[in-house]
DNA sequence: GTGCAGTGCTGCAAAAATGCATTAATGTAG
DNA sequence: CTACATTAATGCATTTTTGCAGCACTGCAC
């Protein structure tokens, strides 16, 4: 018997080695060509698996680009369920966001993910995918954290406003700026939720 | 010459007519059977137009059927660039929701759109496209009222933000409820918002 | 009317995506 | 070890979607 049904079992290793191999295949060819002149049977014959098979993995082409992205929102759910139970919601998200920034343009694999998006800008709009999904599991830990019922109200208005606030950050940024302005923005999307919205200019 | 460019010319109504029987078809036939079983070879079939037609209309399949939104989106940015210049950002947007979601309720092709959703909810993923077109117009139309930049923070923030609550709020409501209920959550969103998402327990 | 430019519609071919049935390997119970 | 249940991988058929090229119609000038 494994020690534990996750991490061992030769069933999920092997799964998991095959999405890998996808992924990793995927994102080269991507950089590599471009993404209209890369097939699915391109990504599958470099993976050694056949097409079907990679829609089993993944619901559309794109996908296993950003597969990426997939992870990424649950190590942020993760960091997220992990601040301090004192602190209330709101600055536990924006704190979150705010450690996890740095983290991020510093990774390898999102510069890359970046690169591509910028040489290719008609893969933008793949993304609402992952995006829906990071503020479906980000409201249901804002819901854990604050025994609201993932439905509720308030769960989703932060995790898609906290989520909006990223977004728009990292859009007004640019690449070739420092970080650190990079988490001024973010810092001021933040700022302006926490008041309410209010109007920007002149008061 | 034609008294407009936009309302006349022969052209353009055929487009718009042929939109129309495509629409019209795709609403009729996935009411009647279900999306799955309706192919857009059907769809071509009944509003007498080739397959490849189709698609230089709608994206997907599934557009044609929410083509529905698309033109609410445009309502709701002409109704929001309507509201009087003295009026903060916020409260126009506020004030343009609670106005345009009881003529939303009780808007027949709203209703039914609503219960296709409700009778097909394997339908509601394939309205992020939707979303994110109409996040993208309010903004532009934020930035436009405020003399900001679309890329600004600000406007991208009120769209994202004041469409989440919307969404928050429709997800919340129980259609057997009243109307009233609907508008009582939007404000409740709409006040959380204004309250920089504070923490809604015990205070 | 005639001719020209623009552009919508169509068919065709290729790629993307899905459903279904089959096979083979893994995991599990006895 | 054997038998059985799961389920991943695959092939096949079909549908969805896209790119391209030709044809036909509209709008416009003369």
């Amino acid at each position: 018997m494994p020690a534990k049904a996750s991490s061992a079992g030769l069933r999920e290793q092997k799964k998991s080695e095959t999405r890998t191999a996808l992924r990793r295949a995927a994102v080269r060819l991507y950089a590599e060509k471009s993404p209209a002149a890369v097939t699915v049977q391109d990504i599958c014959a470099a993976a050694g698996v056949s097409t079907r098979t990679f829609f089993n993995y993944f619901e559309t082409k794109d996908d296993a680009v950003f597969d990426w992205d997939r992870r990424l929102s649950t190590q942020l759910v993760d960091a997220y369920l992990e601040r301090p139970a004192a602190e209330p919601p709101f600055d536990a998200l924006r704190r979150t966001l705010g450690t996890a920034v740095p983290l991020l343009v510093a990774d390898p694999g999102w510069r890359e993910r970046r690169r591509l998006l910028r040489a290719h800008p008609e893969l933008v709009p793949k993304l609402l995918h992952s995006n829906s999904h990071m503020a479906e599991v980000l409201a249901e830990a804002v819901a854990e954290r604050t025994g609201l019922r993932p439905d509720d109200l308030y769960p989703r208005l932060l995790a898609g406003a906290g989520l909006t606030a990223l977004r728009a950050a990292l859009r007004r940024w640019d690449p070739e700026a420092s970080d650190a302005a990079l988490l001024d923005l973010l810092d001021e999307a933040f700022g302006m939720l926490a008041a309410g919205l209010a109007d920007p200019r002149g008061d």
